[in-house]
DNA sequence: AATATTCATCGTAAATTTGCGATGAACTAT
DNA sequence: ATAGTTCATCGCAAATTTACGATGAATATT
């Protein structure tokens, strides 16, 4: 037992505030800026297909895959299926609730 | 030269747009919640020095120290030299700015 | 049945982030 | 001069992010 020589102290037991967590979260997703962009394509055109952003951004499939994957995760967007192809849209719930937790924020 | 064969894409020239970057880059700095505490405790309280954040918040004063890193090198905070200590305040021009990017944002 | 389209996911590589302890610079106090 | 305080920075390890091409699932078309 001589691990206690040498070890990394444990990862702090920090416990956060929902809104320290809820802003640091949203803050990822637009944590880039072509989520920013694909953010604001949505905004614009209330929804769009996967193709559409591949069109529109240089970038690999895969990576905007992984983009839209991220977006999703923080809950800024949702994805309905309509074969074989999905549809993506601002979750509205959602993005008043980053709306509001940064205008509180910056109050 | 060999080396076409199998070689990664160059990083793609995508030209973001100043909002895009702006957004990005201040997100960025908030993707942290100790980050988060850091500007609401500076916002209470005006402005502090390192220790004092060193006291508030269970982490290494590296770690703590590269925090702040993150926020100046963003433009929301600045320290200000006071032999030996570093007194840091909020830089409230990049805080509005900041502030109207992402009111804008969420229109 | 065979082929084409759309898209998420996997595997991988490189870069970045996050955390720590150790060190040293700058200044104060003894 | 010596010792103490405050803090940034270095060096390192682990985790995460970002990018790609390849693959395969799901569905539509021929």
């Amino acid at each position: 037992m001589n691990y206690l020589i040498h070890m990394q102290r444990t990862a702090a037991p920090i416990d956060y505030s929902i809104q320290e967590e809820k802003i640091a979260r949203y803050a990822k997703a637009l944590a880039h800026p072509i989520r920013i962009r694909i953010l604001k394509f949505l905004d614009q055109q209330a929804c769009c297909f996967t193709g559409e952003f591949t069109e529109e951004i240089p970038l690999a499939q895969s990576t905007i895959s992984q983009h839209l994957k991220e977006l999703k995760d923080a809950g800024l967007i949702q994805g309905n299926v309509m074969p074989p192809r999905i549809k993506y849209c601002i979750n509205k719930e959602a993005w008043m609730e980053a709306k509001q937790y940064f205008t509180n924020f910056f109050s």
